[in-house]
DNA sequence: AACATTTATGTTATATTATAACATAACGCT
DNA sequence: AGCGTTATGTTATAATATAACATAAATGTT
């Protein structure tokens, strides 16, 4: 079972991990012969960045700043569809919101887990899973080419920290 | 495993089904002192008369239509809200849209195989799904609450349509 | 190097989805 | 009838995403 859950829910050297995830993507892009732009190398950066996912016009904002000008929507998007096109990055819809992808060269099904509380976003993937949504639909007769699985809740983090302090109430 | 997959795909007396669903609608309300308006029954029946989910703005046309006057959105977002809250519908968050529920009162978690042709979605609960779901969110430490699970794909109408008619592409 | 071709970004406008805030109306109770 | 609660009407606007066209940068070809 692939996951980021440790890393996304404990402390640890968030650089090495962006550092990682960039040497992971130049060579992705090499291989696939597409160009790691500075704009998109921004984008991917910014969205490791945060544990979190990130809505575009988040992503805009920091971009805007990280560049030293003015971007607008489309050149945000553009980023994000290049990005999501090679796997690098994933969108969660029900957040409308954007995330870096620790595993982006395995060929793999996403699931993601969501805290309620704080916001974070890890993702794993499970072979049990996938097996399961496939009989699933073998039985139906459905042809499956791709899935979105989100489970919300409390992460470890968030969890521990409610037992000791009483009244937390999600986002 | 609760499915109506079948119902979805297959040709049959949908007026029924629509009847079934407000029949189920009215006793689901009465039981919770909630009240089923001639605004909510309506946007209830608009969503079961299609098998397809419909975004927020196709309700409101077809509520427009069938009231005979102008309706503003936060009407439908209040009735599909109301909706929502009882169960008696589902948001499918990767398409903004909404559908019916076509077994409200039992308590589950919803899947949805959704077709990449034609549109359609049907919802179904598998026992063995939420148990990985929770057996993964168990190692993960993660506390689950409630979970969005969509599949994209072919329905078995458009796989066998598939067959016959070569170049078919998706929406 | 000069040119054509493709690819990426800039720019403006606008579509689509959803909610805030406040006003009015309908309902349920005493 | 009067009062509080709940539902709807109305206006404006927030948040997310894309269309359409212009420019620029990179790449390949002669």
């Amino acid at each position: 079972m692939l996951t980021n859950s440790r890393l996304v829910h404990q402390p640890h050297d968030h650089d090495r991990c962006i550092n990682a995830a960039l040497t992971r993507a130049k060579g992705l892009c090499q291989e696939r012969n597409a160009k790691l732009t500075p704009t998109r190398e921004a984008v991917l950066t910014i969205l490791w960045q945060s544990h979190r996912p990130l809505g575009a016009y988040q992503v805009q904002e920091q971009l805007s700043k990280l560049l030293a000008k003015n971007i607008a929507p489309p050149t945000v998007y553009r980023a994000i569809e290049f990005l999501l096109g090679l796997g690098l990055i994933h969108r969660l819809p029900s957040l409308n919101a954007y995330i870096g992808c620790p595993f982006p060269s395995s060929n793999h099904s996403n699931l993601f887990m969501i805290c309620n509380q704080c916001g974070s976003a890890a993702e794993m993937t499970d072979a049990a899973l996938n097996e399961v949504l496939q009989t699933t639909s073998d039985k139906a007769n459905f042809v499956l080419q791709s899935q979105s699985v989100e489970l919300f809740g409390h992460c470890p983090q968030c969890t521990s920290s409610v037992m000791s302090e009483e009244g937390s109430s999600d986002v």
